[in-house]
DNA sequence: TATAGCTTGACTGACGGTCAGTCAGGATAT
DNA sequence: ATATCCTGACTGACCGTCAGTCAAGCTATA
């Protein structure tokens, strides 16, 4: 095989391109190795002179796909031009999915046994996604639209609901029952968060 | 090796207790079908004369585990000598696992590198859990403890949140913030459910 | 032209899964 | 009673796949 040298940051990017590619494509279990290496036409031990092990780029793609969900998150968040309701709408909305990467997760990745690849995403995704929330949130309290005691550990908690719930394909709800839970959860945000009714009637 | 005969059902129940035992005490990554037929003294094809994969048994052991967990469950729903405070406080206290093989999950089974059993496990809890769980609801809500629209689906969300939020070892929260959390939930339930403040003072 | 950084690919070992064949013990025929 | 056949549980050598290793080779550049 014809050898081509690349600098290091290039060639780490194209392996975690590739992965992330496969992985979102066709899960990481069935992703091999020597898949990854083969497309990008490199030998075995280029790969592992870049990542130690097969968990560690799983580690880099996660967190890949996460910075640019909170980028965008944070840029929502910061955004001055929507309202507080449409941001929500945005990050809650279990069909809106506006960026393309969200779409990926959504679409691509829940089909398949890619419980490793999901688990990391998902705590991350709580873990980093949730003090934007609180930003939101509290922009919601000063303008007198929310009251909630603990904002950061609330949101977390409905995050989780909402991810596992709707945005994983673990449970296969068909049209009716997938709306039946809208409504619930719909009820729970209002609730939880001490807003009038159907301030988010975006889920209704 | 001497060839010790034994009957369809004891084998495959003796097969399924020795890959529960160590799927919770290593991990299901971890255990190997060697390992399993070697702590039993067979031969390979032992294995695979009664479970067509790994998979297969992953499968079998989880539904294992659930049964005990759902059975519980139902003996809490139907005893009328215990208080729908009390029922609630031991399925969703975080802390108090009465039952053997709920402190089985929590304690051993998560330790890492077993989301595939975790999710197995966790959306057929989620799915067989809720159900029990709205009998108890529905007990509350005749008496006028609470006040829910859509049961059933407000017990899933809540059910889902807090099994990752607490149950699992996703989230490595330090005792504080467990608490604070804790806190958040309790608010969380009280509202959505529609009881009286501090209905859920067991997460005090 | 020396060397640090990058790349190669044959090799290893672990593991899930296969399969042709073994064997005890029960049923049936003589 | 006993020879023959049959079934269902069991065996273990073997296979393919795949993550991970390593000694050696190339190449840019100082």
């Amino acid at each position: 095989m014809p050898r081509v040298t690349k600098n290091y940051k290039d060639r780490k990017k194209e392996i975690v391109d590739t992965a992330t590619r496969l992985f979102t494509t066709i899960g990481y279990e069935n992703t091999t190795i020597e898949r990854i290496i083969e497309e990008m036409s490199v030998a075995k031990g280029t790969f592992y002179y870049y990542f130690p092990s097969k968990e560690a780029i799983l580690e880099s793609v996660a967190n890949n796909i996460l910075d640019d969900l909170i980028n965008n998150a944070q840029g929502l968040a910061n955004n001055t031009q929507i309202s507080i309701s449409q941001k929500l709408e945005m990050i809650f909305s279990p069909t809106n999915n506006s960026n393309k990467t969200a779409q990926e997760i959504t679409e691509t990745l829940h089909h398949t046994e890619n419980s490793k690849l999901h688990q990391k995403i998902n705590v991350n995704l709580v873990l980093r996604l949730s003090p934007i929330l609180v930003e939101i949130i509290e922009q919601g309290i000063n303008e007198n639209l929310f009251e909630v005691e603990k904002p950061l550990e609330t949101v977390q908690f409905l995050l989780v609901g909402a991810q596992f719930l709707f945005k994983e394909q673990l449970f296969s709800w068909d049209k009716d029952e997938y709306k039946q839970r809208r409504l619930a959860m719909k009820q729970i945000l209002e609730r939880s968060l001490g807003s009038e009714e159907d301030f988010f009637k975006f889920l209704l």
